[in-house]
DNA sequence: CCGGCAATTGAGAATCGTTCTCAATTGTCG
DNA sequence: CGACAATTGAGAACGATTCTCAATTGCCGG
């Protein structure tokens, strides 16, 4: 069953363009050193993992991955992917999101500004945006409660235009 | 086990100003119309959680709110507790959240503006706070994008003035 | 007030996503 | 080339949530 993603959705297709190329290649030299760093080892499988993600557009959840991994190397185990997601994400090259389907999804977040989410609540569509003006006023919110934000998580759920137009 | 709440966390403690027995009163009205309107019953276990969820404060999870219940009466089960959240959550009445921790939490939705999160990541204390400039911004960014916002998330992460004076 | 019948309940089994365990394997560093 | 710790895969374990099913219980019509 691997052909199909539980989830529709939109989350965009595979692309494989030079920036994503060279996005690929620098999150394995920036894991490698991380790895490095702290003792531990690169392996094989890690690789594969590291670079079918970076490889992939939008934003996928551990199973999706393991999908196109296994298409490539069938005897990964889904333990090994999310072993090796955690550990992207502590790297600060992934970021977990946990939308309102219950599972995590992951981006890529190599040299990427921060951004948040608008979400058709009809066809799954991901749209990216980012907003300074939204931000500045997140940290004066913020500091007039005594925080100090370090990070933020905005979602916007709806319609898009597609969807509005079909009723 | 029934004692310790996993998180011990701030939300809040007990609480039961006139505004929220007033807030109880009227949800358990307003629930009673939601369901017979659509041929369900109402039953003592479902007025007994309803109750006790709008004379709590703060976000609960399902099992904070079980122990609660259970003190009131033992025999109640998971499961309806479960249902019964799900259907104050269809009925508007109460909405869920989910936060970084894995569970769902539910706050009463009740005649309450829609409003967002500050989340400590030290003490886990939750401030909620509104600001329409943020909430128009948002509008417009979406209205950019072809959008149509029908609601939203925000959640700021950070310290709070007592955990960043604590380092 | 009484049935009848569908909605509800509680308990446990089942499910889903995720993490853990453990024996076998494999990088890495000397 | 080893030694030795990190890693892997498979399956068990886990926590949250949902489902199943027999027993119970509101509610509506008579």
């Amino acid at each position: 069953m691997p052909q199909t993603p539980r989830k529709p959705a939109a989350h965009k297709g595979e692309g494989h363009s030079a920036v994503q190329a060279g996005l690929a290649a620098a999150a394995r030299a920036r894991l490698a050193t991380w790895i490095t760093e702290r003792g531990l080892k690169s392996t094989r499988q890690r690789d594969l993992i590291v670079d079918t993600f970076f490889n992939s557009e939008g934003h996928l959840s551990v199973d999706e991955l393991l999908v196109k991994v296994a298409a490539r190397d069938p005897n990964i185990g889904a333990a090994t992917v999310y072993r090796t997601m955690k550990i992207l994400s502590e790297a600060d090259l992934a970021s977990a999101r946990h939308f309102d389907d219950g599972q995590t999804r992951y981006e890529p977040a190599l040299d990427r500004h921060h951004h948040d989410h608008l979400i058709c609540t009809s066809c799954h569509r991901i749209v990216e945006f980012e907003n300074e003006r939204i931000e500045a006023l997140q940290d004066e919110v913020a500091a007039q409660h005594g925080f100090e934000v370090t990070r933020h998580k905005l979602e916007l759920y709806g319609l898009c235009r597609d969807c509005r137009r079909k009723r």
